[in-house]
RNA sequence: GGGGGAGUGGCGGAACUGGUAGACGCACGGGACUUAAAAUCCCGGGCCCGUAAGGGCGUGAGGGUUCGACUCCCUCCUUCCCCA
């Protein structure tokens, strides 16, 4: 007689069918029943599932069947952020539609995803690159026009020549473009921005408010935003009507102004020195200066350059005149591109000085009251009193602060001024892959927006891919166009959206996918809205979150929804690492999902990669381990299988007076005790199974030790077999349904309520009491956990061992900790 | 240079409020079952000394606080991430 094998090939499948017939995972508007919103950090589809989605599918599975066990509403959806370069590119290289290879794509990948068992609204999918989708990032760019969010203006702007794209700051990593790391150049253009400088201060602000946000996630967005306060002071040029602004921090050392240097790229520099004789020499530096990498010239080790413009400037506080200089450490887009020198306190003017024989005048006294600009060997960057500083001389610098602040104001010299480095989002792409941004131009009427009645503009397919120039701009059909104002000639904009906002909203539109009258309908949005748990890599902790954040606020603004944030609790999985790189394809080191699956199926490796590691944490990939997760689910499997009867019998007269359905009935409590709180509160999945996996050893060594047939033995074993399939449900969801149903009861185990435990069973009976003499453990006996101190006391002092150290020694001290430990000093 | 993590057996990791360091699993060693193997089950295990009882050492390094420190404080090292 051979019993049931573990099958996940046949189990699988099975059940994966019975759940899409039965839709058990959709999810309805419910006002009676307590929401709850799940969500993944939706996939780019490039067909491949590896590892890390692995791992994000089954920490957000895990926890969305979770509440739906506990008897939340849960909406749990899955879509595609479709649009984007690696579309395009197939389609220049390998000659494939960019649509079609997107759409085969997103096919493999729910292939793959259904083959998971995730428990998704399947209903609710959605693809960024559909016009039914995209349609609604051309009506909210339009809407932001409207408000004054979205504006055009020629900027520099950081060109990537590989890519033959504008990219935003944003995607400039170390002077080099994102994804292919070429050089940035800078290049001027008309482009289109979303005013999210608007939001700087709320969306600073408002991360006080995002309680269960990892606090570096918090940190990076603040350092992001950077918001600094301090002065912009106007410093009028010599023989000139020119002034330069610039902006400072430390308003109070104004008055220890020796020079000023200016970017190389500041754009009044050629106005400056033109017809003077150092013209050539300058611009000559320049242009070197920006030949070099914004680390380059940021790094703080390296020796600065610079060179004397010969022009002058006025300090107005003091009537004084200074040198202006160029210098390869100051850099335009942070400030005003001009930086006011006070070489005595701040270290990097300091160097600078040095080296070009520049004063140093201090304004700060230090603590010993004898710093001269002449014998300092580095800057003095603490408090302390002004000195040389005119009407505020002898006051403390940082309490003078915002009366000096006043006093510029007064004297119409410059004003407080708030100074972020945050920029304005730019969203024009020179790509084809894309939104099509919904402007179209005419040369009578100019820039004119398509009316919100012709939306949406439809991305054309009669476009060349040469690898050259935008292919939009290669459709007859597209580019030209009438004019929606006066119905004349016009041309459309070529440009499409960064696909940053495809994913800035996408939330929002999984709560009713359809609505054909608005992103979403207000009345859904309301009932979902916002995402009580979001998951997703800490790798787009700045972007993807801080455009997300941008993007409701700009929604509330146009009253479409009352959230301020979008996501409630957020957390950051861990990358998923293999030979020291992230696992992507352009590193080659994926390790594809449906592998794994294939030889142990689906619950093993969501089993296995849930236990290897807290999903915090950074990930090394490896699957030495797997098979200890495939035998643990067989394990169970046939545990249950032959007593597959017990369950039944769960909750019968029980025997209160042996010690081994004693010991399993508390072993089943703590279980799900513990299994529930590492769950809800710590997301510590990892030791969550390993709890079950203890039951599991308990539930076998009571099976092996004879203890089915002790009175009461098959109800407290019929309560184990019970909770090891509902605690085990989640992770491997499969095989609990399959175990469910053999166990004799209906479908479905998702939909059974999470097992409650009995607090008073959930503790133990005895402790192990430890006796320490000092601060060695020497010695352990077991008592009540409710054993006073009087009672250790007794009990520890009573053990021979410690009687011996007693007899050499004298007690010092004796601490007790009731539960714990027994501690005494002796000497 | 600034900001934020992380460092625990051969490996992944556990230790929740300062209270038994190493749960659970992998790999390993021994045994049972088997003609044999796989599978399964049982036993073992931080390191060092010791036949053992036992003792010493031990959470990146060094110091400190404490009866007691993986946990708190200071200094340092290594490493990862973010920003320059």
């Amino acid at each position: 007689m051979s019993s049931p094998r573990y099958s996940p090939r046949e189990i699988e499948p099975k059940w994966q069918g019975r759940w899409e017939e039965s839709g058990i995972y959709r999810a309805q508007e419910d006002p009676s029943k307590e929401k709850f919103y799940c969500l993944e950090m939706f996939p780019y589809p490039s067909g491949d599932l590896h590892m890390g989605h692995m791992r994000n599918y089954a920490i957000g599975d895990a926890y969305a069947r979770f509440l739906r066990m506990k008897g939340y509403n849960v909406l749990y959806p899955m879509g595609y952020d479709a649009f984007g370069l690696p579309a395009e590119n197939a389609a220049i290289t390998r000659k494939v539609n960019p649509a079609k290879w997107t759409r085969q794509s997103i096919e493999r990948m729910i292939s793959v995803q259904k083959r998971m068992g995730l428990s998704y609204d399947w209903q609710r999918t959605l693809a960024t690159c559909e016009p039914e989708y995209y349609h609604w990032n051309q009506w909210i760019f339009l809407k932001f026009m409207e408000k004054g969010l979205a504006y055009r203006r020629a900027a520099p702007v950081n060109w990537c020549p590989s890519c033959g794209t504008v990219l935003a700051n944003e995607q400039v990593e170390n002077g080099g473009c994102w994804r292919c790391s070429s050089q940035v150049e800078k290049k001027d253009l008309e482009q289109w921005f979303l005013k999210i400088t608007e939001y700087a201060d709320e969306l600073l602000n408002d991360l006080d408010t995002l309680e269960n946000w990892p606090e570096r996630v918090k940190v990076m967005q603040r350092n992001w935003i950077g918001r600094s306060e301090g002065a912009e002071i106007e410093f009028p040029v010599v023989g000139s009507d020119t002034v330069i602004p610039t902006f400072t921090t430390r308003p109070d050392t104004v008055f220890g102004i020796t020079y000023m240097v200016m970017a190389a790229e500041h754009p009044m520099l050629p106005q400056l020195v033109a017809g003077t004789e150092n013209e050539e020499g300058v611009l000559d530096f320049a242009r070197r200066v920006l030949k070099k990498s914004a680390i380059e010239r940021a790094d703080d080790t390296r020796d600065k350059e610079g060179i004397d413009t010969g022009r002058r400037f006025i300090n107005p506080v003091n009537g004084q005149e200074f040198p202006i200089l160029v210098a390869d450490y100051v850099v335009m887009g942070y400030g005003t591109g001009a930086v006011m020198g006070v070489p005595a306190h701040d270290q990097r003017d300091f160097e600078f000085a040095r080296k070009y024989g520049l004063p140093v005048t201090v304004v700060i006294q230090d603590e010993t009251g004898k710093l001269t600009g002449d014998t300092m060997d580095c800057a003095y960057v603490g408090d302390g009193p002004m000195v040389n500083s005119g009407p505020f001389d002898g006051r403390r610098n940082r309490e003078a602060m915002a009366d000096f602040v006043s006093y510029l104001e007064a004297n119409n010299w410059g004003r407080g001024a708030v100074s972020y480095r945050l920029r304005d989002w730019l969203i024009s792409r020179q790509r084809y892959w894309g939104t099509p941004i919904p402007i179209v131009y005419c040369d009578v009427c100019g820039t004119v927006p398509v009316p919100e009645e012709d939306l949406p503009v439809i991305l054309p397919h009669d476009v060349q891919f040469t690898g050259e120039g935008n292919p939009l701009e290669t459709s007859p059909t597209f580019v030209h166009t009438s004019c929606p104002k006066c119905s004349g000639p016009a041309r459309r904009e070529t440009d499409t959206m960064d696909t940053f906002i495809d994913s800035s909203y996408y939330y929002f539109r999984y709560t009713d996918p359809a609505y054909e009258k608005g992103p979403f309908d207000p009345e859904k949005g309301a009932y979902w809205m916002p995402v009580d748990q979001y998951i997703g890599g800490i790798e787009h902790a700045i972007l993807h979150l801080l455009y997300a954040r941008f993007f409701t606020k700009g929604l509330r603004d146009l009253g479409l929804t009352e959230v301020d944030e979008p996501f409630t609790r957020l957390l950051t999985q861990g990358m998923v690492i293999k030979n020291g790189a992230k696992m992507s394809k352009s590193m080659g080191n994926v390790v594809p999902a449906d592998e794994m699956m294939e030889r142990y199926g689906a619950d093993t490796a969501r089993l296995f990669i849930l236990f290897a590691s807290p999903p915090e944490k950074e990930l090394d990939w490896s699957d030495q381990g797997v098979e200890g997760s495939f035998r643990f689910l067989n394990r169970v499997f046939r545990l249950v299988m032959e007593s597959r009867e017990l369950l039944e019998e769960a909750d019968a007269e029980e025997d209160k007076d042996d010690d081994r359905v004693r010991s399993l009935r508390h072993s089943v409590n703590r279980t799900v005790k513990k299994v529930t709180e590492d769950i809800e509160k710590r997301f510590q999945f990892n030791t969550a199974i390993s709890a079950i996996m203890e039951l599991v050893n308990d539930f076998q060594r009571f099976k092996a030790d004879g203890g089915l047939e002790i009175p009461g033995g098959r109800s407290v074993a019929g309560e184990a077999v019970r909770a090891i399939i509902l605690l085990l449900s989640p992770f491997g969801p499969h095989l609990a349904e399959e175990l469910w149903e053999a166990t004799g009861q209906p479908y479905s185990v998702a939909r059974q309520p999470w097992p409650d435990y009995d607090p008073e069973l959930a503790t133990t009976r005895t402790v192990e009491i430890v006796v320490q003499v000092n601060g060695k453990v020497r010695a352990r006996f077991d008592a009540s956990p409710e054993s006073s101190r009087e009672e250790l006391e007794d009990a520890a002092l009573q053990i021979p061992r410690i009687r011996e150290y007693l007899e050499e020694s004298e007690l010092v001290k004796l601490v007790v900790v009731p539960g714990k430990l027994v501690s005494l000093v002796v000497r």
